[in-house]
DNA sequence: GAAGGCATGTAAATCGTTACATGATTTA
DNA sequence: TAAATCATGTAACGATTTACATGCCTTC
C-alpha cells in the first residue's frame, strides 16, 4: 500500500467529490477551488490519471463526444478507499511556503528604506489581488452548497487580507520612523 | 546575463549579509532565519555554490581547519551586483503555498463533523508549533541588531498565530452549529 | 572510546512547470 | 471564417528532497 503522492490526494479527492470528470474537468475545477493552495498543472494532471489507473485507484472510459476524443475517469472502490484513508488520517499535515517577498524583506537592510517600503507595496498588492481574486470565486462556491469549500475560500481571503494589512501596517510603521533603533 | 535560481539569490543573500561562510555554516542560518518562507537542502546548496562559482557571482577558497577540509565562499563584485539588482527589482514576487491541511479541510464534505474538527485541530497544533519555534528564534535575531531578519520573523510568528486562531474558531463554530445551515 | 557536531558531497527519485503540438467543436 | 474553448498529451528542463557515504574533530 504505497503513500499518495502530492497530486494523487487532489485529484482523487475531486473525482470523489465530483463523480466522473477529464483531466482537463479536473484542471479547471482545481484552478477555480485549490490552486491557491494546492495548484496542479496539466503536465501533472494527465501522467498521474494514468499511473492511478495503472493502480486501479481510478478507471478511465473514453466516451468520444462528437469527433473530439474524451476520457472520462472515476475513482475505483480502491481509490475511494484511499482517498477516505487519507482524509480520515491523523499523519502529520505537511506545510510548504515560498515567499520571494519575505525573501527580499528579509535582505531589505542591504537596501535603501524607500526601497523596503515598495517592497512592502508590491507584497500588498499582490496579496490584494490574490484576495480579490478569491472573492470573485465566492459566488460560484456558495452555489455548490458544499460547506467545506466555502470555508475554505473565506480562510484564503482572510489570510491574504491579513497578509495585505500587516504589509501595509510595516510600510506605514517604517515610514514613520526611518531612524535606527 | 540569466536570472538568478530560485536558491541563488539565498545563497547570495546569505553571503551578502554574512561575508565568507561555507555551505554548511550557510545551511544553518537557512535553517534558523528563512526556512520557515524559504527553504534549502544540501542537496541543493552544495551544487548551486559551485554553479555560482563557474558563473562568477561567488568565489570559493579552500581554508581547512586542522585536517578538516572546509571551503568559505564569498561574493564576487558581479555576484554582490546581481544579488543588488534583484534586491530592487520590482519583478513580480513570486508566491507558493501547498497546505496538506487546507486540502484535508476542503474536502471533508466527506468526512463526519468531528474528523472535520480533528483535522481543525490538528492544522491549530501545526502552526502553534511553528510560531513556537519561531518565537525561540526571536532572542537570537534580535542579537544580530538587522531590523529586517526580526521584522521577518515577527511577520512569520503573526501569520502562523493568525492561522492558529482562525482554525480555532472555525473548530469552535463546527462544533456549536452542526446542522448544515 | 563513543557520540555528536562539523563538513562535503553524490545518486536516485520525484516533482513540477512550461512550452509545444494537435485537432475538434462552438460561438460570434 | 475566425476566435475561443474543449481536450489530450509529450518533451525538456529545472527544482528539490532524501538517503547515502565519508571522515575529522571535540567533548563526555
Amino acid at each position: 500500500m504505497t503513500e499518495l503522492t502530492n497530486t494523487s490526494r487532489l485529484l482523487l479527492g475531486m473525482l470523489h467529490l465530483m463523480g466522473e470528470k477529464t483531466g482537463y474537468e479536473i484542471k479547471a475545477m482545481v484552478d477555480d477551488s485549490t490552486e491557491f493552495f494546492w495548484p496542479a498543472s496539466y503536465g501533472r494532471i494527465y501522467p498521474e490519471l494514468r499511473r492511478l489507473e495503472e493502480e486501479g485507484l481510478v478507471r478511465g472510459r473514453d466516451e468520444p463526444q462528437g469527433g473530439r476524443p474524451r476520457k472520462l475517469y472515476a475513482l475505483t472502490d480502491a481509490g475511494r478507499e484511499a482517498f477516505e484513508r487519507w482524509l480520515a488520517s491523523s499523519s502529520e499535515l505537511s506545510f510548504e511556503l515560498r515567499d520571494e517577498g519575505l525573501l527580499k524583506f528579509f535582505f531589505a537592510d542591504a537596501l535603501p528604506l524607500n526601497k523596503a517600503i515598495e517592497t512592502l507595496e508590491s507584497m500588498r498588492l499582490r496579496h490584494e489581488r490574490m484576495a480579490a481574486r478569491l472573492r470573485e470565486l465566492e459566488p460560484f462556491v456558495r452555489e455548490t452548497e458544499l460547506r467545506f469549500p466555502l470555508l475554505t475560500l473565506e480562510s484564503g481571503i482572510a489570510m491574504h487580507a491579513f497578509y495585505a494589512e500587516r504589509c501595509a501596517q510595516l510600510a506605514r510603521e517604517l515610514g514613520e520612523s526611518p531612524e535606527r533603533p
